[in-house]
DNA sequence: CAAGCGTACTTAACGCTGTTAAATCATTTA
DNA sequence: TAAATGATTTAACAGCGTTAAGTACGCTTG
C-alpha cells in the first residue's frame, strides 16, 4: 500500500509548485509583486492552502533566499578562478557579486534589501554549510589571497565586510534609485572596483 | 475683515501639523510604522482629512525627505570644515554621511532605502537649488579638492557616485542587517574608508 | 434675520495586504 | 455503512492607501 507514499509525493509536489510559482513571480514581477494571494492564483489555490505548507510568506521568502544565495555562490565562485592574479581573482569576484545583484534585481532585493531580517533570522542563514556561510567563506577567502599578496596589514573580516558593503551600495542604489542621473554603470562599476582594490593593495599613507 | 487670512493660517497650522507628527512618527517608531492612518490617529483627525492638504503618503513622504536632505546637508557641510587636508576633509565628509545614517535610521530610509522612487521623482528631487542639489554639489566639491591634490586623473563624477555608493552600503546594510556579525560598527566604517581614500589617491597599479 | 452656499471634515466603502478559525469536502479506515 | 482523518475552501479580522458620498458648520447674501 503505497498511499501514504503517493499522498507525500503529491504534498511535496505542491510544495514544490508553491515555491516555483513564488520564483517565478519574483523573477518575472519583482520582489513588490510577490503576494500569498498572487501565488495562490497562479498555482490554482485558495491562499490559505498554502499555510499548510509554508508556516508564513516569510518561510518561502527564506526558502527564495537559500535558493538565491546558491546561485550568487556559484556566479561568484566561477568568476575569475582561473585567472592567476590574486587581486584580479578578488576583483573578479566582486564584479560578479555586483552583475548578480543587476542581473536579478528581484532576488538581490529578497536577499539583501528587503524588510525580512526580523523574521528570517539571521543565525538560520548563516549556520555552517549553508550557502551563505559558503559565499562569506568565499570572499574572505579572496581578501586573503589579495591581502598576502599585498603589503599590507589589514584585518581579513573587516576589509571583506567593507567590500562587500560597497558592491551592496552600489547594488541597491542603482536598483533603488534608476532615475538618479548615473554615470555609465560599467564606468561607475570600474572606477568604484578600481578605487577599493588600490586602496587596498597600496602601502598606507595618511 | 482678516478672515480668509486666520482661515489660511488656521489650515497652514494644521498642515505643518500633519507634517510634526509624521516626522514625530517616523523618528519615533521608524518608516515601517508611518501610516495615515497612523498619522490622523496623533493629529486627532480622520485619515481622510490629510487628503485635503497633501495629495497622497508620497507627497509628505517628499516634504519629509526635503527636510532629512536638509539635515544631512548641514551635518556634513559642518563636518570637517576647518580641516586643512583636503583629503582628510573629504573623509570627514564620508563619516559624518555614515553617521547621519546611523543615528537617524528613519530618515536615512525615506531618503535612500525606501521604495519612493517611482513616485516622487527623482527630478523634482535633484531641482537647481534643492537640498539634494546642494548636496550633491558639496560632496563634488570635497572630492574634486582631493583629486586636485593627488596624481590621480579620475573623473570627478564617477568618484562621487562610487564613494556615495560605498557610504550608502555601509549604512543600509547596517540599518537592514542589524544582526549579521559585523565587526565592531567603527573598525569596519574606518577600515572601508582607509581603503576607498587611499586608493583615491594612491597612484594606480593595475 | 433667514436662506443658501461653500468649505472642512467624517463616514463608509473599495481593493489590496498577511493571516486565522471555522466549515466543507473527499478519502481512507474501522 | 459509519466514523475519522486529512486537504481545501469560505469567511473573517486587522491592517494598509485611497476615493466618493454625505454631514455639519460658518460666511455671505437677499
Amino acid at each position: 500500500m503505497g498511499i501514504v507514499e503517493r499522498k507525500e509525493r503529491q504534498k511535496e509536489s505542491l510544495r514544490q509548485d508553491i515555491l516555483d510559482a513564488s520564483r517565478d513571480i519574483l523573477l518575472a514581477e519583482g520582489y513588490a509583486k510577490l503576494s500569498m494571494r498572487g501565488i495562490a492564483e497562479r498555482i490554482e489555490y485558495s491562499p490559505t492552502t498554502i499555510y499548510s505548507y509554508f508556516k508564513n510568506k516569510d518561510e518561502i521568502l527564506y526558502h527564495l533566499c537559500e535558493e538565491a544565495l546558491e546561485r550568487q555562490f556559484e556566479v561568484i565562485h566561477a568568476a575569475g578562478r582561473d585567472e592567476p592574479s590574486p587581486l584580479l581573482r578578488l576583483r573578479a569576484a566582486l564584479h560578479a557579486y555586483i552583475d548578480f545583484g543587476l542581473c536579478e534585481p528581484g532576488r538581490y532585493q529578497i536577499l539583501y534589501m528587503a524588510d525580512i531580517s526580523p523574521y528570517v533570522s539571521m543565525a538560520s542563514i548563516l549556520e555552517k554549510g549553508s550557502p551563505a556561510f559558503k559565499l562569506r567563506e568565499l570572499i574572505c577567502h579572496r581578501v586573503n589571497e589579495a591581502l598576502i599578496g599585498s603589503e599590507c596589514a589589514r584585518d581579513m573580516e573587516s576589509v571583506s565586510q567593507a567590500l562587500w558593503a560597497h558592491c551592496h551600495g552600489i547594488v541597491s542604489l542603482l536598483i533603488g534609485r534608476p532615475d538618479f542621473p548615473w554615470v555609465e554603470r560599467e564606468r561607475l562599476i570600474e572606477t568604484g572596483l578600481d578605487i577599493v582594490l588600490n586602496g587596498l593593495v597600496s602601502p598606507k599613507n595618511r
